[in-house]
DNA sequence: AAGAGGATGAACT
DNA sequence: GTTCATCCTCTTG
């Protein structure tokens, strides 16, 4: 599990670069899956259009992005895909990473039944929709802590270690709203991996 | 109280 | 490449 401080570091930027080769775990009702974490983007208030809580605006929904870093934000999109984030940041920088795609490692039978798919395909968790529902996790584990030894999610260090010359950066994905923020390059993938998402 | 729109994915052509 | 499912959150009145 990892510690506090890398969560609580201010820059989330490298908070999310960090995250890649680091493992995202879900243990639901006994059943621990687990995936490597080969894509994320980072979000960034009060200067970041994109980001839910843009400006500092506190509302129910984004409250949790507000707390220290180290626990999750799960919100609903296009009234389907639940979106797993990682809040980052001392408390009152509400800093998000978004989860964009894993590279599925253990128990990929449980993930194959959550996604209704027969075999190991891209599609298992590539995306930040489809690798929340390979993993089980849904909006209900929002501000859930992901320190907490009891949590049903956590990150781990597996001693994989990602160089920068291995992280390709690119503006973020379905952001057109956001204006200047559009462009800003805080999308990162592991170069080569086959189980990023689909650029658009 | 009502309406608009979204940090997507799947199934089409 | 295009369409559309589907519902919560936020804004406006």
């Amino acid at each position: 599990m990892l510690p506090v401080h890398f969560y609580t570091r201010p820059d989330v930027v490298q908070v999310a670069k960090d995250l890649l080769g680091k493992y995202l775990v879900t243990s639901f009702d006994g059943q621990l899956t687990a995936g490597k974490i080969v894509e994320t983007e980072a979000y960034r208030a009060p200067d970041d259009r994109a980001c839910h809580a843009f400006g500092n605006r506190r509302t129910a929904r984004t409250e949790v992005m507000f707390q220290e870093g180290g626990r999750a934000y799960v919100y609903l999109c296009y009234g389907i895909h639940h979106l797993f984030n990682v809040v980052t940041g001392p408390e009152d920088m509400a800093h998000a990473v978004l989860v964009r795609a894993v590279q599925p490692i253990d128990n990929v039978d449980i993930m194959l039944e959550r996604r209704s798919l027969s075999r190991l395909e891209r599609k298992l968790t590539a995306g930040p929709g489809a690798l929340s529902q390979a993993l089980g996790i849904s909006t209900g584990h929002s501000g859930l802590s992901l320190l907490d030894p009891t949590s049903n999610i956590w990150i781990e260090d597996r001693g994989e270690v990602v160089i920068e010359e291995n992280i390709v950066a690119s503006p973020r994905v379905g952001v057109g709203f956001a204006g200047a923020c559009a462009v800003w390059p805080w999308r990162f993938r592991i170069a080569g991996s086959s189980w990023t998402s689909p650029a658009r």
